[in-house]
DNA sequence: GAATGTAAGTAGGCGGTGTCAACATGTGTC
DNA sequence: GACACATGTTGACACCGCCTACTTACATTC
């Protein structure tokens, strides 16, 4: 009855002891091996469920998008129309934030270079997300006559760009304050109040 | 006289390999074994000039700052004065994307958490530069009443996001088209002609 | 309810890696 | 010319991802 043959839902607790781990020591210091040690297994039980350590860290990139998508969802939802752009852009960065190693694991180029199929479809569907509510913005006035493709590669490119200087510090130091969050807003209403 | 037991300049010939190889094959495939097997030198050696695979790293990331720098700097210098700050984002897009891989060292998190001090001072007086060449902008007039640090912090945000959406095709296939560059200019321009 | 096919674990090995210690070989200096 | 020192080599250690063959438990079917 102690230790099992099976362990019951590894899968579940791989995935969850390597998020756990990646918060720790990063993506690059992640095993398939020091895993199966945490959890009491044999070294290659892991592969039973993830062939590949690609395939995991796709796995955990889908849990990954699908917790973004969640909080950029309920963060649209408790904002009034015109303001949904802005709580979108805002709870993306706010996420990546709270969520910094997750956030490194969506920009692996490993795993970038072979999606899987539902993560490739998770991620263009929140771009299309993002392209609705861009359009949404114009129809009540914003940047009415601005290209929107233009304007979804701004919104990309901002929130990305801030979510990335906000978790790895590239310019060290200097940015990093109490009253960053005000900053941040204030850079994000340069593009999105500008023709108010 | 063939194969003496000094290579020579090892070091010189293990960055200008890394970085080759790096173009080829990316960040997480490179060894420092392999470097050693194509400069048919021991697989120990390398280890005389770079203690740690992230000093090699490091090395590679000071040459990449330096041709970065080196870039903005020409671009910077054939524009007029109030030109120079949009030569400077166009110019850091521009490097990043015919030198991908080796912006991608730069944004490697294992090299970025423990930067060589020459590293980490190229870091600051680009950022520095940046900030100059922001207060010179608003001295001329562009966004006067602007709070100095949001701007600095939405025009790294905005280069860097931008580069890295370029670099990575985080949303797949929709944003690589022919005439993507002046949709980038575009872009750029959101951010610095909006007080014009 | 036994037989059986399959999913999920184990054991061991292969070739690869970064890093270390001990040793060898040149080079530069007094 | 002796000697320190930088720069190579060799061999080892511990780890890694991944593969194959084997074993165990579960589920389905007759």
């Amino acid at each position: 009855m102690n230790t099992p043959y099976h362990h019951g839902n590894l899968r579940e607790a791989l995935l969850a002891r390597a998020i756990e781990t990646l918060s720790e020591k990063g993506v690059e210091h992640l095993s398939l091996r020091a895993l199966a040690r945490d959890l009491d297994v044999s070294h290659a039980a892991p592969l039973r469920h993830f062939p590949t350590k690609t395939d995991l860290l796709n796995a955990i990139a889908v849990e990954g998008v699908e917790s973004l998508i969640g909080a950029t969802d309920t963060a649209m939802a408790h904002s009034p129309g015109p303001a949904r752009l802005r709580a979108m852009m805002l709870a993306y960065i706010d996420w990546a934030m709270t969520h910094a190693e997750l956030h490194r694991v969506l920009r692996n180029p490993d795993v970038m270079r072979h999606t899987s199929e539902t993560l490739a479809d998770l991620l263009t569907a929140f771009a299309d997300r993002q392209r609705a509510e861009i359009s949404y913005a114009q129809e009540q006035g914003w940047r009415r006559n601005e290209d929107p493709a233009v304007l979804f590669l701004h919104l990309v490119s901002l929130t990305a760009g801030t979510a990335i200087v906000m978790t790895e510090n590239v310019y060290r130091d200097p940015v990093v304050t109490p009253e960053l969050r005000d900053k941040i807003e204030a850079s994000i209403d340069l593009f999105l109040g500008a023709a108010k």
